[in-house]
DNA sequence: GATTTATGTGACCAGTGGTCATATAATGAC
DNA sequence: GTCATTATATGACCACTGGTCACATAAATC
């Protein structure tokens, strides 16, 4: 007899299976013409088995997205801070846009859980994941540029208008480096180097006269 | 008999009025489930009708996005300019912003062409189109910054690099702007100046220590 | 009016996401 | 081990979509 527990693995492990499979398909060039029956067999189970674990196809999207974020948070809070907060905030940036270079495989899903009507479709449980992952990452970021204010080495202003600025220019800059041309082939590497110069001169700005 | 010119209009207003029903369509919460049958409801013609005019749904699309980008460029041209390059770039960032705000029937067909895959399924001619109006953009924004670094109000730097931190942080904004969520319920108006503030705060700044 | 040509239409077709009847596998009773 | 019961994986089914095209309808010609 096959114990409770086993099977409850059997189960998860399957299921990280379809993800693994649906991520493999969703990365490659005809990614919106990907068919659950494409998932099904890459991962060598029947397609109605697919929705025993997820509701629908954007759930797979919405699970790995999810996997992807919490995989940047992770990253994240990894990134050594040392005493300097300019420093430590371009690093920051820096690396939170390396990982989306390391991570290209995710562009795809990343862009489709973006599009308008996507959050609509979601079930509650994961519109909460997404806002407790998008609150953890705006404490993180908060947590930067108060420090620099602190220290004197960025402009005082509300914090939040930092926030639309750098959260447009990161999230312009993700969309860039996985667009359809990466910025009129310069490297990706400087392309980081330079939006994150970009924003940490923003911050060191004199007040601009209106 | 009706003459041939009569038959070339009325197939233009025709083509006008199924672009105006597919955009009335698409700025709808469903608008990904809009199907080719609305839009031809919508127009009061029948579904193959629609074939004779654009080879796809894509290319509905395509059209209505060049209609878009063709009228921001415009917009942006008649953008007066005065004898401070740095209001000008900022006013021409911010009048940018606020064309996306006035036509927000648009967004959700901007988002749908700049998705992966999009151009490679998009005819060759669309395909020129698109990089025409990339190329007049660029040379409309190259002007505004060199006459700022001409000026001595810019910090002297590559315009490639320039073009790169506005670019992206103007692509960010629109997404931001709109998206599921206007920044944490600000005002637009009051998002766009502060974006505009963050651009010109940047390109001012002192040279980054590295 | 009859015939020919032009063209708009919606039924048709292949294919998709999601459903569910049933085939198959696993378990329990004897 | 055999048979009955329970669990569950499967792929045929269904409604629906983008795109096609047979043919219905309209227009032009003789």
């Amino acid at each position: 007899m096959v114990s409770s527990e086993r099977k409850i693995r059997e189960f998860e492990r399957r299921e990280q299976e379809i993800l693994s499979a649906a991520l493999k398909l969703f990365s490659g060039e005809r990614w919106e013409s990907v068919t659950v029956t494409q998932i099904a067999k890459e991962a060598d189970i029947g397609k109605g088995t697919v929705y025993k674990h997820f509701a629908s196809k954007d759930e797979i999207y919405a699970r790995l997205a999810l996997d992807f974020f919490n995989g940047l948070l992770q990253r994240c809070r990894q990134i050594p801070t040392g005493d300097n907060p300019v420093v430590n905030l371009r690093d920051a940036f820096r690396d939170a846009l390396h990982y989306h270079l390391e991570h290209q495989q995710y562009s795809n899903v990343r862009q489709y859980v973006f599009r308008a009507g996507f959050w609509e479709r979601l079930s509650k449980s994961y519109v909460v994941a997404f806002e407790k992952l998008d609150a953890e990452f705006g404490a993180w970021a908060n947590e930067h540029i108060e420090r620099g204010m602190k220290a004197g080495v960025f402009r005082i202003q509300a914090l939040q208008n930092v926030r639309m600025g750098l959260d447009a220019l990161f999230n312009g800059a993700v969309n860039q480096l996985w667009g359809n041309r990466c910025w009129m082939k310069v490297d990706p590497q400087v392309y980081i180097e330079q939006i994150a110069d970009f924003a940490i001169n923003s911050l060191k700005a004199e007040q601009v006269n209106k």
